[in-house]
DNA sequence: GAAATTAGTTAACATTGTTTACTGTTAACA
DNA sequence: TGTTAACAGTAAACAATGTTAACTAATTTC
């Protein structure tokens, strides 16, 4: 698969680099397959809104997908902008917004699971589901043991071109 | 170490969005451990031109990194700026520039190449070497998956906060 | 020798995370 | 009860980076 000298120049990048690489073009690839639909960012953000089984306040999304609540705002803004989602004052405690599909996201909605599904599936290809859960394990070891870390923080943008 | 509940909710996720934290977390840390060293970013493009053996000119760098070159022209300027590398235009064919670590970077590389291998071994606690050797061979199938779908294009911004 | 290609640069734009400051609301508690 | 602290969300200014497009200069093609 890798020459020889592509696996040590390999094993010497940060593992970002490489983390990096796979996260860009993941996300290229699924932000065009999901154009149809008249989306093409924040899948996540979409995703863990219709999970969601409390109360869906912005700063409930911003703990569970680690945003800043600043970026959260913003998500907020593009996804009332497409109609996906809106925003309502909560009367029981009025500092909150309360986060909710509208009916165009939620006829969609299945079809982002699908995208997301498939595209995993794609990503996945050639490897067993064994070893599918293994890589999983992988990234969930890798996050807690770096995540409690000193950072400088960095920026994930995911961003389309026109 | 996950729930059940987060299990499920992650197997929802796009792959690239548990593949963003990481790669989001890693390089917090890994820019926090070398700001020591004066340079908190660009780490794979210093290895990168460490390890050319033939000519390294900016396209040269950019084809291998998958950067642009208008990218790649930034991360020159900041390397330059940080005293790490020189450019000069290669008279063999005026049209390129060479790009040579100085003296300065040549003394730093080998604790940047241990940085890296420091930060990369911390990742991987707790996983085995033959898992260790299985997700890079997962990263490897799942690179080759997806670098040729149709995609839009999708920035990975690496940014340090002052 | 004209046309196409290549390496690199510049400028304008889009996107997103950060910090800081702010509004409005609720909770804490003296 | 009233003051203070904490919280949810917003706004503005800034930094960083990939994109496109236009450009210069050098080289290759034929």
């Amino acid at each position: 698969m890798l020459s020889e000298k592509e696996k040590i120049f390999n094993r010497s990048m940060p593992l970002g680099k490489l983390l990096g690489d796979l996260t860009k073009n993941y996300f290229g690839a699924l932000s065009k397959s999901m154009e149809q639909h008249g989306i093409d960012r924040h899948f996540s953000t979409l995703v863990a809104i219709d999970h969601a089984e409390q109360k869906c306040t912005q700063q409930y999304l911003s703990d569970l997908l680690n945003f800043d609540k600043v970026t959260m705002v913003r998500i907020m803004d593009y996804l009332v902008d497409k109609k996906m989602i809106t925003r309502t004052v909560n009367p029981a405690d009025r500092r909150e917004h309360l986060v909710q599909l509208t009916p165009l996201a939620k006829k969609i909605i299945p079809q982002i699971h699908k995208g997301i599904k498939e595209m995993n599936a794609l990503a996945f290809k050639g490897l067993s589901k064994q070893n599918q859960e293994l890589f999983y394990t992988g990234m969930a070891i890798i996050q807690k043991n770096i995540e409690n870390l000193p950072v400088n923080r960095v920026d994930i943008n995911l961003k389309k071109t026109k």
